[in-house]
DNA sequence: ATATTGAGGCTTTTT
DNA sequence: GCCTCAATAT
C-alpha cells in the first residue's frame, strides 16, 4: 500500500496463543522502541498520542497503513491495552488482511491475538451473532446479499400489488439501503421519503421487509450495522460491556463512514456510563447538516428548500442512539479514538459515505487532536503538483498540501486521439514499449472511470496477446453457480430459508416451475409456516399434479437425508454429496456453453475452500462477508480496473483513459449530485493521479461510443485544471494524427472542431469495422470473458478465482492443433503453423502469417 | 414448463 | 450494442 515496511522485525518464535502473548511480545520487543525509529515527526505523533480522540488527515502515499499499524504495536508495547481490548475496523477485508499482515511482521508472529481487528460488517455480524436473540435472531443467520434482498422485495410488491415496472424492486433496495446507511429504522424514516415509492408504501414495506427478514432468520449488510445500533440501543447493558472492553478504537478510511458506521463507533467511543444513566451528548442534535456532502465549507445555504439533503435535514434530525433523558446529561470524556482518513479521496458518496463525518470530526469530538501526514512517499514532483493542483478546485476539504521530497520525474502526459479505439491503440503501444524497455507489468495499471471502457482495452490487449487482468468483476459467491451451491447448503443448514429453498427447488430442472411455487408460497404464507416445510406437507396432499408432486417428493426427501447425513459427514464432503445427488454438477457438466468448464472449476474451488472451516455453520456466516482472498500474484500482468477498486494500490505506470466530460466526469453524478457530484469526480481523478509512483497518462477520445452509438466528446474540464508546468501535451502515437497542436487557449483542449463531424474518417471506418467482431461468439459480461479464457482447462488452476476476477490472456492451454484449418474475422481463412499456449501462428491464405490469440479465430 | 423473441435500461460498488 | 426481464409461442 505505501512504502515496504522497514521495522526491525523483532520476532519472538513461539506462538502464544492466549491474550497476553503479542502484548508481552511487544512490550519485550520495545525496549528502546525501535519500531518508531523509522517514522517521520507526524506519524510518530499520530503514533504516539494515544489519549483522546485523534484525526489524522493522511494524504494519498503518506504512510497512513502504516501509522495504523505502528500505533497498535505502540499500544500494545505500552501495556496500555491487550490485543483483544483494541477495536480496528477497515472497509474491506483486504485492508484488515494487510493490517493483520503487518502487525505480525511487526510483532513477529501471525496476529491471531486480535480478534477485533476486522471490516465494520463482520465485527458489526460477530456482535450481532453474540446477542442475536435481543434482535430478533438465531445466532446461525444468514447474510442476505443484494439479489436475495431484491427477490424478497419483489415478493413483498406483488403481496402489495404494486406494478413493479414502475417501482422496480431493485430502486426499494437502493432506497431501503440508504435509510439503512443512514441509521434509520422503519419508523425513524421520514414520512415524506417513506411515501416517494410506491404510492406511499415504501416505508411500510420497509417495515414488512424488516419483520420477513426476522422469519427468515436473515440480515442484509445494512442490518449487520444497523441492526447493531439497535441491539446497543435497546440493551445499555450490553453497550457498556463494549464499551469497557475497547480501551482503544482505530478507524481506517474514516472519509468512508457512513452515518450508520458514525453511530456505532459514537456508540463504542462514549466512555462507559454507569447503569442506569444514559450517554452524554451521543449525538450533536444537527448531525444530519445541510450542508451535507460538497456543500461544506461553502455557503450551506439554509433556505434552499428544494435541496433533498435540506428537506433531509428538517424532517430526520440524526436518531440518539440512545435516548439521553433530561436532566442525565453527563460529560464523560469520548474515549481513545483514533480515525484515519483522506477527504480528498472519499468517493463513496454516492454509497452512503458521508464526507461530512471526517470534516467535522474536531466538533463531535471535542478536544480532538488533528494531525495532518503530507510528505508523500509514493510519487514523483510533477505527479504531485498535477494532483494536488487538480484538488485544490474543491471547496469542501480540509486541506492538505501534499510534498515530495522525490525528483520532479516526467510530466503527467495528456494525449488525444480520434476515438476509443485508437485510444486503446495508443496504450497498447506504449505498454508494449514499457514492456520493451524492461518495466514490469505488475507495476502498470490502467485506471477507467466505468466498467464498459475495459472491454476495448481487453480487445486490444487480445489482439496484441499482452497479458492483463481484469480486478474487481463479480466476486467469487456472487457467481451464479457459486450461489446455487450455497443456497443448497443454506437450506440443509437452515430450512426456513424460503429464499434459498426457492432459489434451487428448480435448479436444476425438475419441471417445479412457477406454478408450483406459487402454491407453495399459498400455503406457507395460510399456514405461517417456511417454504420447505409447505412443500413437506404439499406432496402429501394432491393438490399438485403427479409430475410435479413426483419431484418434489423426492427433493423433500433428499434434503430430510442430506440434513440426516450432516451429522455424521464433513461439511466439505457433505457439499459434494449434494452437488452430485441433487444433480447440479450433472447440470453443468451437460452444458455445452464455454463457461460450463470454468464453473465447475469455480464449484471445486468452493468446496475446497469450505475446508479452512470448522463446520458448515462457520462456512456459511464468513462466506458472505469474507470470500474475496486475494488471487494469487500469478505471472506478470497489466492490471485493468475502474478508478474505485485502485483506491488504496499504486503502480509505478499509470493510464488514465476517457477523461471526457460525460463519461469523466460522469454526466450522471453531475445531474444527481451538482456541485458535491464534481468534487467527487474531482476527488476520483485526484486518487487516479496519486496511484502512480513514477509515470501517469492521461487520455481523452473526441469520439467515444456510449451504448452502442457514437458521439463526439468535448475533453474533460480536469484537464483544464491540471497546472501547466507539469504537463505535457503529446501526441496519440494511436496513428490517423490527431496532431494536437498543443496550443495552450482558452481551453487548450478544445479544437476540436475541426474534426468535424466526418463519418467517412479512418477512424470511424476502423470503428466500424470493429465492431462485428469478436467472432466466435466471444464477448459478454464479466463472467463470460473471464471463461471465455479458462474454459476447459484445469491445468493450470482455476484462473480466478478468490474474490477477485482475474481475467487472464495467457496461461491456458489451447483447444487448437495443429493444422486445424480456422477463420478470422479480419484475416480470413488459414491453418494454424504453431501453437503457444493460446497464442496461436496462423498461416492465412490472403493475409500471410500471423500471431493471434485463439480466441479471435474459430475452427471450421 | 420451457424455449424464443421483443422492449427497455444503462456509473462507480469496499460489505 | 449488449444484457436482462417479461410476454409470447410451442
Amino acid at each position: 500500500m505505501t512504502e515496504p515496511s522497514k521495522l526491525p522485525h523483532r520476532g519472538v518464535p513461539e506462538h502464544q496463543p492466549q491474550a497476553g502473548g503479542i502484548a508481552a511480545r511487544a512490550r519485550a520487543a520495545a525496549g528502546a522502541p525501535q519500531y518508531l525509529s523509522g517514522l517521520n515527526p507526524e506519524q510518530r505523533e499520530a503514533v504516539e498520542t494515544l489519549d483522546g480522540p485523534v484525526l489524522v488527515l493522511a494524504g494519498a502515499g503518506t504512510g497512513k497503513t502504516r501509522v495504523l499499524t505502528t500505533r497498535i504495536a505502540h499500544i500494545l508495547s505500552q501495556g496500555r491495552a491487550r490485543p483483544h481490548e483494541i477495536l480496528s475496523v477497515t472497509f474491506t477485508n483486504k485492508a484488515a488482511r494487510e493490517m493483520k499482515l503487518r502487525l505480525g511482521q511487526m510483532l513477529g508472529q501471525a496476529v491471531e491475538g486480535m480478534p477485533w481487528l476486522g471490516t465494520f460488517h463482520s465485527i458489526g455480524g460477530r456482535i450481532l451473532r453474540t446477542h442475536a436473540e435481543l434482535v430478533q435472531l438465531k445466532s446461525n443467520f444468514t447474510v442476505l446479499d443484494v439479489d436475495d434482498q431484491v427477490r424478497l422485495l419483489k415478493q413483498l410488491l406483488q403481496a402489495e400489488n404494486i406494478d413493479d415496472k414502475r417501482w422496480p424492486a431493485r430502486m426499494l433496495a437502493g432506497l431501503i439501503d440508504s435509510w439503512k446507511n443512514r441509521g434509520l429504522l422503519p419508523q425513524q424514516v421520514p414520512s415524506g421519503e417513506a411515501a416517494s415509492f410506491g404510492n406511499g408504501k415504501g416505508g411500510k414495506i420497509y417495515a414488512t421487509y424488516q419483520e420477513r427478514l426476522k422469519i427468515l432468520n436473515a440480515a442484509d449488510f445494512g442490518d449487520l450495522l444497523l441492526e447493531n445500533i439497535r441491539l446497543f440501543r435497546e440493551n445499555p447493558d450490553v453497550l457498556r460491556s463494549y464499551q469497557n472492553r475497547f480501551k482503544f478504537i482505530l478507524v481506517d478510511e474514516y472519509q468512508d463512514t457512513n452515518v450508520a458506521q458514525y453511530l456505532w463507533l459514537r456508540l463504542l467511543s462514549q466512555a462507559p456510563s454507569r447503569p442506569g444513566r444514559a450517554l452524554s451528548e451521543v449525538i450533536p442534535g444537527d448531525v444530519t447538516s445541510p450542508r451535507l456532502r460538497g456543500e461544506v465549507g461553502a455557503q450551506s445555504a439554509p433556505g434552499e428548500g428544494e435541496s433533498p439533503q435540506t428537506e433531509l435535514a428538517e424532517a430526520a434530525p440524526h436518531p440518539d442512539p440512545l435516548p439521553v433523558k433530561d436532566g442525565e446529561r453527563e460529560k464523560s470524556p469520548p474515549k481513545n479514538i483514533c480515525c484515519v482518513g483522506d477527504d480528498d479521496q472519499s468517493i463513496y458518496g454516492w454509497r452512503g459515505a458521508e464526507v461530512d463525518n471526517i470534516l467535522r470530526f474536531e466538533h463531535d469530538f471535542p478536544g480532538a487532536k488533528v494531525i495532518r501526514l503530507e510528505r508523500n512517499y509514493r510519487s514523483t514532483g510533477h505527479i504531485l503538483a498535477a494532483a494536488s493542483h487538480l484538488i485544490a478546485h474543491n471547496e469542501g476539504r480540509l486541506g492538505k498540501t501534499l510534498r515530495t521530497e522525490d525528483v520532479d520525474g516526467e510530466k503527467v502526459t495528456v494525449t488525444g486521439s480520434w476515438d476509443s479505439e485508437e485510444e486503446a491503440r495508443a496504450i497498447g503501444e506504449e505498454l508494449e514499449e514499457l514492456q520493451r524497455a524492461g518495466e514490469n507489468l505488475n507495476d502498470v495499471a490502467i485506471l477507467v472511470r466505468a466498467s464498459f471502457q475495459m472491454r476495448e482495452f481487453e480487445d486490444r490487449f487480445v489482439t496484441l496477446g499482452l497479458p492483463y487482468r481484469v480486478i474487481g468483476g463479480p466476486r467469487f459467491y456472487e457467481r451464479a453457480e457459486i450461489r446455487d451451491a450455497l443456497a443448497y447448503l443454506r437450506t440443509i443448514n437452515s430450512p426456513a430459508d424460503d429464499l434459498a429453498f426457492e432459489r434451487i427447488v428448480n435448479v436444476p430442472k425438475r419441471g417445479l416451475g412457477d406454478a408450483t411455487v406459487q402454491m407453495l408460497h399459498d400455503h406457507a404464507r395460510k399456514k405461517r409456516i417456511p417454504l420447505f416445510e409447505a412443500a413437506r406437507a404439499v406432496v402429501e396432499t394432491d393438490e399438485l399434479k403427479p409430475k410435479a408432486r413426483g419431484s418434489l417428493r423426492d427433493l423433500v426427501m433428499q434434503f430430510d437425508r442430506w440434513r440426516a447425513q450432516s451429522e455424521v459427514t464433513s461439511h466439505t464432503e457433505l457439499a459434494e454429496i449434494v452437488l452430485d445427488e441433487s444433480g447440479y454438477t450433472e447440470m453443468w457438466q451437460k452444458d455445452r456453453s464455454a463457461d460450463a468448464a470454468g464453473r465447475l472449476d469455480n464449484l471445486k474451488e468452493l468446496v475446497r475452500s469450505m475446508e479452512e472451516f470448522e463446520n458448515l455453520q462457520g462456512f456459511l456466516e464468513h462466506i458472505s462477508l469474507v470470500m474475496d482472498r486475494d488471487g494469487e500474484a500469478g505471472e506478470e500482468a497489466v492490471s485493468l480496473m475502474t478508478l474505485h477498486s485502485a483506491k488504496g494500490l499504486e503502480f509505478d505506470n499509470v493510464f488514465l483513459p476517457g477523461w471526457e466530460e460525460g463519461l469523466f466526469p460522469s454526466q450522471r453524478t453531475l445531474d444527481e449530485q451538482g456541485r458535491a457530484g464534481l468534487e467527487e469526480e474531482r476527488r476520483l481523478a485526484h486518487v487516479g493521479l496519486t496511484r502512480a509512483r513514477r509515470r501517469a497518462k492521461i487520455y481523452f477520445a473526441t469520439n467515444r461510443r456510449i451504448h452502442g452509438t457514437w458521439s463526439t466528446t468535448i475533453p474533460s474540464r480536469f484537464l483544464d485544471e491540471l497546472p501547466a508546468h507539469n504537463v505535457e501535451i503529446t501526441e496519440s502515437k494511436g496513428g490517423s494524427g490527431w496532431g494536437g497542436s498543443g496550443g495552450y487557449g482558452a481551453s487548450r483542449f478544445d479544437n476540436l472542431e475541426s474534426f468535424g463531424s466526418s463519418y467517412s474518417t479512418p477512424g470511424w471506418q476502423r470503428a466500424q469495422a470493429n465492431r462485428n467482431r469478436g467472432g466466435g461468439g466471444r464477448s459478454g459480461g464479466f463472467e463470460e470473458r473471464q471463461s471465455s479464457f479458462s474454459s476447459g482447462h484445469g491445468k493450470h488452476g482455476p484462473l480466478v478465482i478468490e474474490g477477485e476476477l482475474v481475467a487472464k490472456s495467457t496461461g491456458t492451454v489451447s483447444e487448437f492443433s495443429l493444422d486445424d484449418r480456422v477463420f478470422h474475422q479480419k484475416f480470413g481463412y488459414g491453418h494454424v503453423v504453431k501453437i503457444d499456449g493460446n497464442k496461436l501462428t496462423i498461416a492465412f491464405e490472403k493475409a500471410g502469417e500471423k500471431k493471434v490469440v485463439d480466441s479471435f479465430v474459430e475452427r471450421v
